[in-house]
Formats: C-alpha cells, structure tokens, sequence
DNA sequence: TTTACTGCAAAGCATTTGCAGGGCG
DNA sequence: CGCCCTGCAAATGCTTTGCAGTAAA
C-alpha cells in the first residue's frame, strides 16, 4: 500500500477547492507557480490523474480537447455554442435517478456524471453559416 | 450564399449515416480511403466542422481528447470506467424536458446534448488505486 | 474569370512518457 | 538502502492552418 495522499496531489487537490470554477491543467499549473508552489507540469497532469481515479476530482472535457477539473462534487453542466464556444452554466439536473439506477444495473461505481447541450447562442445564429 | 453541400461535406455524411456508430475523424478518413474516396484528412475536418454547425452531426469529445462524430439524431448516451476507458451505452435518457427548457430561455437553438457518467467498472473496482 | 473547395505538409497544443535526480521511510 | 515521487525535456497524437493547385459557377 501507498502512503494516501503525495503532496502535489494535496496542493493540487487544495487549490481546486479554493477555486470556484472549474480549470485546465494548464492553468492549475500557472497558479501554483503563481503562488509559488514548485511543482512540474507532467506532475499536475499525474496528480489530476490520480485524484480523478480516486473520485475526488471530475473531469469535463471540451470540444477543443482540454480538460477542465473540478471537485467532484459540483452538479453543474453547460450549454456550450458550437460557434463561439461560450457556456453557460446550468445547475438544472435531471439525472441523478437514472444514475442510482446505473449503479445497480451494472455494478459500476459511478463518481460523476457530465451533461452539456450544444447548439447556436442567439449571437451566433444571426451570423448565419460560414 | 454559398452550395448548400460541397462534395466532401456529402461524402462524410453519408458515411456517417452508413455506419452504425459515432466514429472518429482519423478513423472517417481511413474508411473514406477504404472506399476509394480519395480526399485529405484536412478536407475531412472541415467537412466534419461545417456538419456540425449545421446541426447534422453531433460530437463526444473522449477524455483522450479524440472526438467521435455521429449522424445529429442519436439519443445514446455513456457509462464510462475512468481507469480502463470502456464505455457502455445507455439509451435511456431523462433530459428532453430540460432541453426545451432551456431552448427557450436561453434564446439558444440546440440541437443535441451529451450525457455521460464516469466512475469505474466492476472489473476496475476490484484492481484497486494504483 | 472569380470564388470557393481541396490536398498536402507544416505547425500548434494538450497531454503523456522516459529517465535521472531527490526525498522519505 | 530502497522505492516512490518529481521535474525536465522529448515524444505522441489529434486537430488546425498556410498555401498553391483545382473545380465549379
């Protein structure tokens, strides 16, 4: 067995709770630098894969392919534009009966789920197709 | 205005309608190849770009970062184990009366969404953290 | 002819991996 | 002393972009 938690997965896990929003790995590493805390990239990425294992981080992956993590707690999802790339967050959430169902119907340990809708703001649908 | 169709954008989604499955570009391109249709991953990507735009296709962003591209009719959503990547269809799906919710009061037009949930396999559970 | 589409190759970017040094038990 | 954690740099892989040739109107 491994000791529980390493310190970069602590200040990593730390300063996503301090922020309200969720962040990329990109920028997490920016602000630990920025508060300077020493810590490798690859390293934030290896601490986000292990807190994500562990069911205490999410994980929101965007069209352009970053991630963006958050605690896992949060029960937000988004309506993202196609065109822009705006969201808007939703805290409206359905789900969480068919998630209780999920569990059992197929013995998985589900930590989370995403939902996100996709379409045009209204900015964007005036501009017509391009 | 322009055609309402170019060549390519014509190729890819029939393609896509043929297939039973959400597919990714890289592998959209090798069955276009597969089928003597010749043209370039690039031309592939913009077809795909402006597919969705138009609301015809739809997209799932995997945490690998790869996004996987599908006809925009489709209301199949995941069950997906974080550690090994396995994903297992669901098609039940308790969103629709949120969807035209916020269709309306958010000025957006949507035209599809995502729903998946994360946590870990039965097969998973058992290998523990590491 | 004029404009838009296409293909190739080069670039861009987030993420992952190899490896050697360092810290902790 | 030994093992895991770290950090740097290199490598990977998907996607995007620049540019010149091509097809279509």
């Amino acid at each position: 067995m491994k000791s529980r938690r390493t310190r970069s997965q602590t200040q990593v896990l730390d300063l996503l709770k301090q922020l309200e929003n969720a962040i990329s790995a990109q920028e997490l590493y920016a602000q630990l630098k920025q508060r300077k805390i020493s810590v490798g990239l690859a390293t934030v990425y290896r601490a986000l894969e292990s807190l994500k294992l562990e069911g205490v981080v999410q994980v929101r992956t965007l069209p352009s392919g970053e991630s963006l993590y958050s605690p896992a707690q949060a029960d937000t999802h988004h309506l993202t534009c196609l065109r822009c790339g705006n969201s808007i967050e939703v805290t409206e959430c359905p789900v969480h009966g068919l998630e209780h169902h999920l569990n059992e119907s197929h013995q998985f340990q589900i930590f989370y789920h995403t939902l996100e809708f996709f379409g045009l703001c209204e900015t964007c649908q005036l501009k017509g197709a391009s």
